[in-house]
DNA sequence: ATAGATGCAAAGAGTTTGCATAGGT
DNA sequence: ACCTATGCAAACTCTTTGCATCTAT
């Protein structure tokens, strides 16, 4: 049986809470506020249980390595912001790909990235408002 | 100056010669059958050169390492297999993609990928047909 | 009390870099 | 001859695993 333990706790909070997909180092910084002496593997440990009892969901941007976000199950895409390196959820679906792929090949899935600048970074062309840190910095 | 070295030709042939994105260890596989003690970083490094001089381009799929494929610039997506795990090309694109972003953000670009089964795996649900190798074996 | 969870450190996988040598030009 | 490119091995980053200890139940 699973225990619920403080750095579990703690560990789903800052994903529940946080506005964006973050990454374990991310998880990690925030979770210690929380539990001082959490170690690394503890998160990806806890990243991993949480995800196969479906309480997050895995957020795969090419080219990057994995974040993880509150499981909402509607199917959504995700936007990232080429100033801030953020990534923000999107709501919105072209639909219909299916029709996109070469003939004899069938459509079960599919993954959406939109690039460009988020609010925060319009008018700003080399650096985000600050909210929160950097993914590269 | 660079210096066209048998190593650097037969990758970039490789790569060419390929109808679909590789990973850097399936160009050395192929490359070493034509230098036999073709070395992982010299794979890397001349990967590097060529995207460098544009001859070649990235291909990044969500939560999956770079693949490489000949620079042809149109615009285009990927389909993955799901069988296979065999990446293609797919020359079309739902365009109009701005507009599913969120007020107040710009888009400036975007990457689709598509999953399902490739013509090979139709019929049959749990192996390719076997022309090369899979990824995720 | 007991079995799952933690933290540390070591082990893996993928990619990059340093260095002496080989080989284009 | 010169100087870039190569191959090997070590370094690096990200993620996973082994193990002794801790702790929720």
């Amino acid at each position: 049986m699973e225990r619920l333990t403080r750095q579990r706790s703690a560990l789903f909070a800052v994903i529940e809470n946080a506005q964006r997909p973050l990454s374990p180092q991310e998880v990690l910084e925030a979770a210690r506020h929380e539990v001082a002496g959490l170690g690394l593997a503890t998160v990806y440990r806890n990243l991993k249980l949480l995800l196969e009892e479906g309480a997050i969901a895995t957020v795969n941007l090419p080219g990057e390595s994995a974040r993880y976000e509150v499981a909402h199950h509607a199917h959504h895409h995700h936007f990232q912001c080429t100033d801030c390196q953020r990534v923000f959820d999107v709501h919105q679906c072209p639909g219909d790909l299916a029709r996109l792929a070469p003939a004899g090949f069938s459509v079960a899935r599919h993954e959406l990235t939109l690039y460009g600048h988020c609010a925060d970074c319009q008018g700003s062309p080399a650096q985000g408002v600050g909210h929160m840190g950097h993914s590269h910095p």
